[in-house]
DNA sequence: TTAGGGTTAG
């Protein structure tokens, strides 16, 4: 008999299956009793990981011990296999059985698992009246982890609270519960509860307090437990260092992130996805992807938190190619259905201004959800495709699906930009008659300039008024439209309410500035730009880029430095000549400075888009690839018209991204209908 | 013979 248990416990401890199943054989042979060697016999197939095997041997075996019962509990817990867990801990109670703490330790995780809150509550009782709540750390353990993951964060302070003995794993997950729900604060105040009570925090406290302090911003707590991982020599723990450089990003300090990433000795697929993810939400999307592919060539596998993320970098810079390779990585990876992944590419099509491969993704999609539906109605909004939005957004209420605020600003975007001016009037009041979404300062911005373009300008006015603290921008909105209308009167009024508000916003003195110029007021002109300089403001200088080859030329407003200006202004020159013969005719409103009429007009053919675009011409000659060029302000009128009647002339297709849309020139018409 | 907590995305 104890040859047998001793030959069990050595396979058990080798994991050896083999020599288990020859011993097994064995004692079956032998006419050994079952009852004798059961309970070893089990617990040696679940140490072998044949779970079925053992529990065959349990279904069979007499008098089972409140050990196997846990063994196997925990076993089928450990591998996923919940459903069957819950099921051996009833029958175990239907058997007589009481469990203990082992068995509670193991069994509050199925019922977190299988989301059935009541019957984990019932069990919590139970373990309340054998006095093992408050007596056992790992039975609170994993009640406090339970009533987390249900998202019950009182229930788990609650018995949190009663426990005699805390230590370190049961305030790790209770700090765990608060961070993952957005209570931030509360988790650093129970970190700073478990240090006063000298309890040690250890690299997963330490990982998930960073997280909280990133969350909230505070620099000075993220660099005090900083010091706390090097004091616990704790450095070379990849997720205390993955928590560290989320964390310096998180507050803004970039600089810090790299050089955490810099120093680690190995970075597993987490930490290369965090440092790209940090890259990306500090504008750092370049570098984002150069460590990318980095990555690759290191030969970690990215996943669909790494792709989405690299996706919205070349979304953010409309880098269409590296974009579609990272598409093409994506299917080849199988990640293409995993709805942020293909929300992240709907995204980057629709920036990129490439709609009908957006709505490509969009099609192949198995399950629509609200993020898939949202992205594909801003690829629309943007685009000037109002009326496909507003189809989409009556798909998905016939989907039953509940639009959010997300869904509105693209709505209403859309609406904007295709100039449906009563739709989005109706949606609007929709809004507003639904509690369940509530109204901010974008959806206002946006009807705002809706009825400021429709020169609805006291009811835009109106609405001002409603937005509790108006900021400048709603005001620049208003301005704006304004300025297309050449309003000077109307702006003015508008300018002086605006002053009670935001004194010294120099966008709005700069909008100003050019409503003056474009009515040929020159005296009020001259003034503002005095204001302006006693504010101290500097106008952002408008630039155009274009992506060739995977080359980006930037060019500035009458900045002739590129080293290609000579073939530049030769092709610009030959155009401008060519649709002036299709009908071109250089509008001079739009030269905010005074100037002789002739050299207004010069002026306008060095302005940064046009120049962008007789590069692309000249550098793609031959070619019949779209033209997509990126400006950071709005696109002016006359390049409007001139771009147009230079799709006409070359035949070839442009794509504009401005500050605020999309406009496909293609035959001589814009998608935009002259109305952005 | 049996047990607990962590890092990344829209």
């Amino acid at each position: 008999m104890n040859l047998y248990t001793s030959l069990i416990a050595q396979c058990a401890h080798k994991k050896s299956l083999t020599t288990l199943k020859a011993v097994h054989t064995h004692i079956l042979k032998s006419g050994s009793l079952f009852s004798d060697f059961g309970h070893k016999l089990i617990d040696g197939y679940i140490k072998c990981g044949i779970i079925a095997e053992a529990r065959k041997l349990f279904d069979e075996l007499p008098n089972r011990h409140i050990v196997t019962w846990n063994s196997m509990i925990s076993s089928h817990v450990s591998r996923g296999k919940t459903k069957e867990a819950i099921e051996l801990y009833n029958n175990m109670l239907f058997e007589g059985v009481l469990p203990d703490a082992y068995t509670f330790s193991a069994i509050f995780k199925a019922f977190a698992e299988v989301g059935v809150l009541s019957h984990g509550q019932k069990a919590h009782a139970l373990a309340l009246v054998l006095g093992f709540e408050v007596s056992d750390g790992f039975v609170a353990t994993a009640i406090v982890d339970m009533y987390a993951k249900f998202d019950r964060m009182r229930d788990a302070r609650l018995v949190f609270d009663r426990v005699l003995d805390k230590d370190v794993v049961l305030c790790t997950a209770l700090i765990v519960g608060y961070n993952q729900h957005g209570f931030d604060g509360e988790a650093l105040e129970v970190f700073e509860e478990m240090v006063d009570r000298r309890i040690k925090p250890n690299e997963y406290t330490l990982a998930s307090v960073l997280v909280s302090c990133g969350n909230l911003g505070d620099l000075i707590n993220g660099k005090s437990i900083h010091g706390l991982v090097v004091k616990s020599g704790l450095e070379s723990v990849v997720a205390s260092q993955t928590s560290l450089l989320t964390m310096y990003s998180k507050c803004s300090k970039v600089e810090d992130s790299i050089k955490v990433f810099n120093q680690l000795a190995y970075a597993s697929h987490v930490t290369w996805t965090s440092f790209i993810v940090g890259l990306v939400q500090n504008g750092r999307e370049e570098v984002a992807v150069s460590v990318f592919r980095e990555m690759i060539r290191c030969s970690i596998i990215p996943n669909h938190f790494t792709l989405s993320s690299i996706l919205h970098a070349c979304s953010s810079l409309a880098m269409l190619e590296v974009g579609e390779q990272i598409h093409a990585v994506t299917m080849k990876l199988g990640v293409d259905g995993n709805k942020y992944a293909d929300a992240a590419l709907i995204h980057l099509y629709g920036k990129c201004g490439t709609v009908e491969k957006a709505r490509s993704v969009f099609d192949s999609l198995n399950e629509l959800d609200l993020v898939s539906i949202n992205s594909m109605i801003y690829a629309y909004a943007q685009n000037g495709f109002g009326h496909e939005a507003l189809q989409l957004f009556e798909r998905m209420k016939n989907l039953g699906l509940a639009p959010n605020a997300v869904t509105f600003i693209s709505i209403l975007l859309a609406c904007n930009n295709a100039g449906l001016v009563e739709e989005g009037c109706q949606i609007f009041s929709f809004i507003r008659d639904n509690h369940n979404v509530e109204l901010t300062r974008d959806h206002f911005t946006c009807m705002i300039d809706l009825l400021g373009r429709a020169r609805r300008f006291e009811e835009a006015a109106m609405l001002i008024e409603e937005v509790k603290n108006p900021d400048a921008i709603l005001w620049r909105t208003l301005l704006n439209a304004c300025k297309i209308h050449g309003e000077v009167e109307m702006a003015e009024k508008f300018m002086r309410k605006m002053l009670d508000h935001a004194p010294e916003d120099g966008g709005t003195h700069i909008l100003l500035t050019n409503i003056y110029a474009s009515a040929g007021k020159w005296d009020s002109v001259i003034e503002m730009k005095s204001a302006i300089r006693d504010l101290r403001l500097k106008k952002s200088p408008a630039m155009s880029w274009v992506d060739i080859d995977r080359e980006v030329h930037t060019f500035m407003a009458g900045d002739l430095s590129h080293p290609r200006a000579h073939e530049i202004l030769k092709m610009l020159h030959e155009l401008v000549e060519k649709v002036k013969n299709l009908g071109y005719n250089p509008d001079t409103k739009f030269v905010l400075q005074d100037l002789e009429e002739e050299k207004k007009i010069s002026s306008l053919y060095y302005h940064s888009e046009k120049l962008a675009i007789a590069f692309a011409l000249w550098k793609t000659c031959g070619r019949n690839t779209t033209i997509r060029i990126f400006k950071n302000l709005r696109v002016c009128g006359d390049c409007h018209s001139w771009i147009k009647f230079v799709s006409l002339l070359t035949g070839r297709d442009i794509v504009a991204r401005d500050a605020k849309r999309f406009h496909h020139f293609k035959g001589g018409i814009c998608s935009c209908k002259d109305y952005w």
